[in-house]
DNA sequence: CGTCTATTTGAATGTACTCAAAAGCGGTGG
DNA sequence: CCACCGCTTTTGAGTACATTCAAATAGACG
């Protein structure tokens, strides 16, 4: 079962089958239906979220209502408003399935219970978040440092086929532009 | 001895007189004069930092040869080439002193072993990542949603009193903006 | 004091934005 | 199965914000 799960957690820490059982035992799994939410901003965030099946995105609203999408987590990510996660406080930020999408929850006191239960999972998500960091990074590298289009490039590059999986607004609003000008972009590159 | 770093990781976690020594066994304690490098680009990335005093720059170096900050370390703040770190691989940025500065630096190699020895520090470590997690999604929202101006005031609120201690080409770098730029918004918000 | 670097200012250019409207696409119900 | 509706994407025109390049001014350091 979650095989999927095991595979990613076996590449860095090694497991007891006793181990694998009580994590198991953690996770709620979960359909979500396309446009439903995961966790809405102004709410606890309650879980740590893994994506078995289908989509989600991340997104922060501002105060002249515009969307913003921080993140787009596919199959075998992690995600979850970790600001509310962390301080108990209310999210910052929406989580809504693009697709209809399975995922596994494994909610916060568990979270924790788990961490102090079985201290390799620190060192699994440690890693896990050094890696976040790696990708944070350069993101923000990319951000402050090329023209749209070339975001739009790279885009794509790391996210390969998502284009047939979500609507250009949601990626337009990832790389910080408008759908207008992501359209152009397009086009652009298009005649090449 | 140092006071500051134990006050930063007490916070967190609760070390025995024991675990304390063999942490700071490891650390070794280094001057760097202003403009010295502490990584640069290419090279290994062979420690993890810890600022005691003075203020670090980490920047990348883009193709066309600009500068791109994206870190501003100051007094208890950690800071590395965190790619070249946990890969292994030539560090992508430079990490450089813009003050004569005080750190304590950690190798890589007694960085993994202190983790396993002491698992306490894979705690640590995983709650600073978290909190890093946190601050670069907040960076990436507002470079993605707001104005330069509007990047420039939170950057003078969460970093206070920095301008009197960094030259403005860095922040405007920072913000993903021409020190021209920057210069004009200055003289823009100086007027109200 | 002089030199080197940082900052400011100006003018022209370019990139992305807003607002408005048209075209395309997908799903639903008749 | 087609027609309609709502939402997404494209296109156009005008505007705003930030850039480039060049030059002047100001500051810091030896």
């Amino acid at each position: 079962m979650h095989k999927q799960l095991l595979n990613d957690i076996s590449g860095f820490i090694d497991l007891s089958k006793e181990e694998q059982d009580s994590f198991f035992s953690l996770l709620q799994p979960r359909k979500l239906r396309r446009k439903q939410y995961l966790v809405q901003a102004g709410d606890a965030c309650r879980y740590e979220c893994y994506v078995l099946k289908g989509c989600l995105r991340q997104y922060y609203v501002d105060e002249s209502g515009s969307e913003h999408t921080v993140m787009i987590a596919i199959e075998n990510w992690w995600t979850s408003d970790m600001y509310g996660l962390i301080t108990g406080n209310a999210s910052l930020t929406n989580i809504e399935a693009m697709e209809d999408s399975e995922v596994l929850l494994i909610e916060k006191n568990d979270f924790e219970k788990l961490l102090s239960l079985v201290p390799k999972f620190e060192k699994f998500f440690r890693i896990k978040l050094q890696r976040a960091f790696v990708a944070h990074q350069k993101r923000i590298i990319e951000n402050i440092s090329m023209p749209a289009e070339q975001r739009y490039i790279n885009f794509t590059q790391q996210y390969p086929s998502i284009e047939q999986r979500v609507p250009l607004k949601y990626i337009a609003s990832y790389l910080g532009i408008t759908p207008e000008s992501l359209s152009r972009i397009r086009k652009q590159l298009a005649g090449k």
